[in-house]
DNA sequence: AATGTGAGCAACCGCATGTAA
DNA sequence: TTTACATGCGGTTGCTCACAT
């Protein structure tokens, strides 16, 4: 006996929206807002849909801050970064892109963004899997380094994913600018740069050119620690914190990781 | 003009997860 | 702790439209 469907299909309205319904839905939200109840609001706004319906329309097409279409170079390069660490977890991907939904942002990258990376990477663009440090179980190392990047964009080392308190991905300060201090211990980085409380990307943060030597750059002592963060390059962290608890600990991180899941 | 084909995208499906009773 | 239910999520389907033949 499986589980009960959400809803009688028999006797919803399924497929396409009308222009009606989708102005039923904006404006009893708008009214009442979703009130955290998908199943009795059609009831209420006088809907003959399905919740979840009705919650997917107002998700990927109602909601007033959705943008579609017109991918940016960026935006393509941050789904081409996350996806290539951590696969297709659609939802972590789009809370990176201001206004993308994870359906969006899924069609995007089946329909357009795949194939120019696997042309890309058919020209040489990408290192292959072969040869990549990466091996990947979830993600797909080939997309790492789509687009290529510039050389002094690599030299800066670190990108920033808040993407939703601002439109542009901003590249944070490199290394330097931020003052040793910030990075002398975990406990030191945790406070230095709790404001910075922002999802870590580990391949990121390290860049090219520099490697992990750029993030831990006191000698022996950190040797350790070095060869965690080459041990996490291809694990995601929700935070900084996090990222500095599984560079200094044994124990599986937390963070979305290809080589260690 | 008619037909075939492929791309793009909205919507659905079913499983996983979270949560309240 | 268990159970039931709501929500979240990723995979997939199917419709529409543009373009080629």
């Amino acid at each position: 006996m499986g589980r009960a469907p959400c809803c009688d299909k028999g006797s919803v309205k399924r497929g396409p929206w009308s222009p009606e319904e989708d102005e039923q839905l904006r404006s009893y939200v708008r009214r009442h807002g979703i009130g955290g109840n998908w199943i009795a609001l059609p009831q209420k706004a006088g809907l003959n849909r399905c919740g979840k319906s009705c919650r997917l329309r107002w998700l990927n097409y109602l909601r007033p801050d959705i943008k579609h279409g017109g991918y940016t170079e960026q935006e393509d390069r941050v789904i081409l970064s996350l996806y290539s660490s951590i696969g297709s977890r659609w939802s972590i991907i789009a809370s990176k892109l201001p206004g993308r939904t994870d359906n969006d942002v899924k069609n995007y990258w089946n329909t357009k963004l795949k194939k120019k990376a696997v042309a890309a990477a058919s020209n040489g663009a990408f290192a292959s899997p072969a040869t990549s440090s990466v091996t990947s179980s979830s993600g797909d190392a080939r997309f790492a380094a789509y687009p290529p990047q510039p050389q002094a964009q690599q030299q800066q080392g670190l990108i920033r994913f808040d993407a939703p308190r601002s439109t542009e991905l901003a590249p944070v300060p490199p290394v330097a600018q931020l003052g040793g201090a910030a990075w002398a211990s975990p406990a030191a980085a945790s406070g230095a740069v709790a404001a910075l409380d922002d999802d870590v990307f580990l391949p990121d943060l390290v860049g090219g050119g520099g490697g992990v030597e750029q993030l831990f750059p006191y000698g022996d002592f950190y040797a350790g620690l070095q060869d965690r963060a080459l041990e996490l390059s291809a694990c995601y962290f929700p935070n900084m914190a996090e990222m500095w608890g599984a560079a200094a600990s044994d124990a599986k991180p937390q963070g979305l990781c290809n080589t260690l899941t």
